[in-house]
DNA sequence: AGGGAATATGTGACCGTTCACAATCCTGGC
DNA sequence: GCCAGGATTGTGAACGGTCACATATTCCCT
């Protein structure tokens, strides 16, 4: 009769009701750990040893609480123990695009590192492009979460990083870093630079004479994918066309590619992911060049349709996964305090050679129109 | 001096510090609203006042407590304020993939309106379908958030929602509901019976003697999707041959496609999703038979990129957006208490017609192989 | 048998906010 | 000059956990 000295004033819930009363309906009043407490009778600090797993508790009280615990169909009450701990493991994930693949992945990426953290992840979509919608978005973030991460590959998502309070724990994955990355910025990337020298440099090696460039919209003014291409080109010799400026969707591609189609000069043509590449491709088909034979096309990141467009795409493969995952373990650090905050790159892109380049063909029997 | 009466024994964080101090580093303890009144000299429950933007407040004090605000930089605890008022915005949407579009869209739509409503949403992805697997991330987004909505078009998501707790806000976007939906069950889905059927009735009377049709995996045994086709196929006086089991990506579909290519009787496919379309079109080209003119296919869903393939997809256009944006209607009303729950369908799929089906051509001229 | 460490368990305070209610200040009507 | 009643502001007690520390209980060793 231990626990008997204070009665609880206004019992909100019914102590007793349900076991075995069949589908009870909805219980309003969330059984706390005192409640547990009182059916196993044992203290609430008993309690929460046994909901942590942790420390000293003997085999059969520890029944007696988990037995209690079923009974009662107990839940600890997350925010009541984030409150009492003081940590706080989730983060929101912003982003301005979940149904691009590049997005897609890194999320998916950050999810499961944070899962196997066990971290809770939000997400928050940035719809507008607006200062104040962004500022507005991340706040919201920043209150719901203990940190968070931004997918900063576009304009948006910068916006997002540098409108993160200070303070607040945060990792970025970004497309090009502002060179150089100083020490201390939680920046984690794809250093695609390499592999968009290499692919520029396959298809000159193929005979073509210049590579054409269709780019996804860069956050800077400079990306590395852009100078990986220039590179190759200033390497052989030649100088580069203009890059033609283009969105992120298979839409802007096939414009992009309308405008490319018009000048026969175009025999190669770099994308700057792989849905920009199929909106070429189709743009070009319908101006009657044929892919591969009288325009080779390359595009950027693997999605997983690629290897199965016809003709297949010849793309370089980028390990958006291992960024997020990459890009938790930034922040894992940056939160435990453990590591320092170093930014750097992840993975090592590399190009994927299938059926959409081909040898330069300077007189190519054209396809059939449509 | 009206605040001096109780000094704190351990300031934690030196209150002043900052407001021009360069960039400080990382603040630990965050400023309370108790910081902030004894700042504006007003009690907490002032502060509290303001930050809710309600009662009265006289405007000179409300002044005051959000310069205080500013100055200190406080942003209000989200667990302390869960706990205290009891009402809990957010949920975690449980879902298998995120990267396929079906699932991203519907994700995509329950973001937007939960944000509307000023809910947090957070994502619990299923990696395994073992049952214990499933249970643990049900869970775990259980206790991270008040409410959930399952994302159940597959096995795994069947699973997910059946494992919900009792008593838990629940809404589901469901493949099909078993029959008939009972009043009470928070299901959503978007009935494509119909747009299945009129799918198959275009290609028949596009002169295709029969339809085959390759199936995404059910989590019933009789799909919407597969008792429309079979209904076009019965009313047509034909026998439904055997539908192809496939998964979800473009490589199941490729798989069907090979073993559907070797089959000369097969002149027109339908796909349970675009995906699917894909893979099929790409072992149709592999096999030497082209499309349109030697084998129809039509899919399902109208992913973005759909419309630049080459030839473009005809697909039935599904609003997986407008999906999610319903899926959390049904949870928010079910959490206000207000609406009753009453399961039900969204949106009217609809067949968007474009190149992949033509009529039928009983010789064909073969396309080059590859 | 006594002492100290290790094992178990309980108590009070506190995390930062909201809620219910009490207290004070004004303002105008009589 | 007094009072009703609305406008403003303050106080104490939750909310449901965790933390730090105190208290029992065991157990082993000398």
């Amino acid at each position: 009769m231990s626990v008997t000295g204070h009665t609880s004033p206004k019992p909100t819930a019914p102590a007793s009701a349900d076991a075995a009363g069949g589908p009870s309906r909805q219980r309003s009043r969330s059984v706390s750990i005192r409640d547990v407490a009182k059916v196993a009778g044992v203290s609430y600090q008993t309690v929460s040893r046994v909901i942590n797993g942790n420390s000293y508790v003997r085999d059969s009280t520890r029944d007696r609480v988990q037995a209690a615990i079923a009974e009662l169909g107990f839940r600890p009450n997350s925010a009541a123990r984030a409150l009492a701990s003081g940590e706080n493991k989730s983060l929101t994930v912003i982003t301005s695009n979940t149904t691009l693949y590049g997005y897609a992945a890194t999320l998916q990426g950050i999810e499961e590192a944070a899962r196997a953290a066990d971290f809770s992840v939000g997400i928050s979509v940035l719809e507008s492009s607006d200062e104040n919608d962004v500022r507005a978005a991340v706040d919201r973030a920043a209150d719901s979460s203990g940190s968070v991460i931004v997918i900063a590959f576009d304009h948006v998502g910068t916006l997002a990083l540098r409108a993160v309070p200070d303070g607040l724990p945060v990792a970025a994955a970004v497309e090009t870093p502002e060179t150089p990355p100083v020490a201390g910025q939680p920046w984690v990337w794809i250093d695609d630079g390499e592999a968009a020298r290499s692919a520029t440099r396959y298809l000159l090696d193929l005979g073509h004479s210049t590579v054409h460039y269709v780019a996804i919209p860069s956050t800077t003014h400079t990306s590395r994918r852009t100078a990986g291409w220039q590179a190759a080109l200033a390497a052989a010799g030649v100088t580069a066309p203009e890059p033609v400026g283009a969105g992120w969707d298979a839409l802007a591609g096939y414009q992009a590619g309308r405008r490319l189609a018009r000048d026969r000069a175009v025999s190669a043509i770099l994308c700057g992911n792989d849905d920009l590449a199929l909106g070429v491709i189709r743009a070009m088909h319908e101006a009657g060049r044929s892919i591969p034979e009288s325009v080779s096309v390359v595009g950027f990141d693997n999605a997983p349709q690629s290897a199965f467009y016809t003709p297949s795409l010849t793309t370089v493969r980028m390990d958006f996964v291992g960024l997020g995952r990459a890009c938790f373990s930034m922040l894992h650090g940056e939160i435990e305090g453990t590591a320092p905050i170093v930014p750097h790159t992840v993975g090592r892109p590399e190009l994927i050679v299938r059926e959409s380049a081909g040898s330069f063909n300077p007189h190519p029997t054209e396809s059939r129109l449509r």
